[in-house]
DNA sequence: TAGGCCATCTGGTCCT
DNA sequence: AGGACCAGATGGCCTA
């Protein structure tokens, strides 16, 4: 072989070596975004509302969930808005706090200021207080600071409450 | 055993 | 040129 062919042979070699280099390092960084990327799902299913013995979400119903959450989330406090803003609609309150027995899940009963936070009778209009504020703004001020608090004390009756343990959009 | 889910590899494309 | 992102291909694992 001449002196030219064989360099020409070692310059292929040292491409080829070189391409495969890149090649490595190019499936490390994807092996790397993809390890992150389950990072942040995981960060995910962390924050969503799941009982103890439920199978690990996929990745596509982790998406579907949370997508459910953050709506069925928004529902509740635009409920909440709407029950502070039309005074005297103690029903629509009451109704909005009822949890359907049966949806009522393997949960720890809800203790000390929660327990009666579930309560309507809390929202009966009393006395007024010693600033003289109306009852009513005293009640609506606290329906909606408790549902506030609802929400991140029972994740699981507001999705309960909506329906969304289905996956679906 | 088929189907679902997942991790990984790979080549292409776009951006810096 | 090199990195990020993407989508398709492939093979392994698990479950009904």
């Amino acid at each position: 072989k001449t002196k030219r062919g064989r360099s020409k042979v070692k310059c292929e070699g040292l491409v080829t070596k070189q391409k495969k280099n890149r090649r490595v390092k190019a499936n490390d960084r994807e092996r790397n975004r993809m390890h992150n990327l389950n990072s942040a799902l995981d960060a995910l299913r962390s924050v969503l509302p799941t009982f103890p013995d439920d199978a690990k979400l996929t990745k596509i119903e982790t998406l579907r969930f949370a997508h459910n959450y953050i709506w069925a989330l928004t529902e509740t406090l635009r409920m909440a808005d709407q029950c502070r803003l039309i005074p005297n609609h103690h029903e629509d309150r009451e109704s909005f706090f009822h949890i359907p027995s049966s949806c009522m899940m393997d949960l720890a009963s809800p203790t000390s200021v929660c327990s009666s936070e579930w309560d309507s009778s809390t929202y009966s209009p009393s006395s007024h207080d010693a600033d003289g504020h109306s009852p009513d703004i005293l009640v609506e001020e606290q329906c909606y600071g408790n549902i506030k608090e609802a929400i991140l004390l029972y994740p699981h009756e507001i999705m309960c409450k909506y329906c969304f343990f289905s996956f679906f959009f």
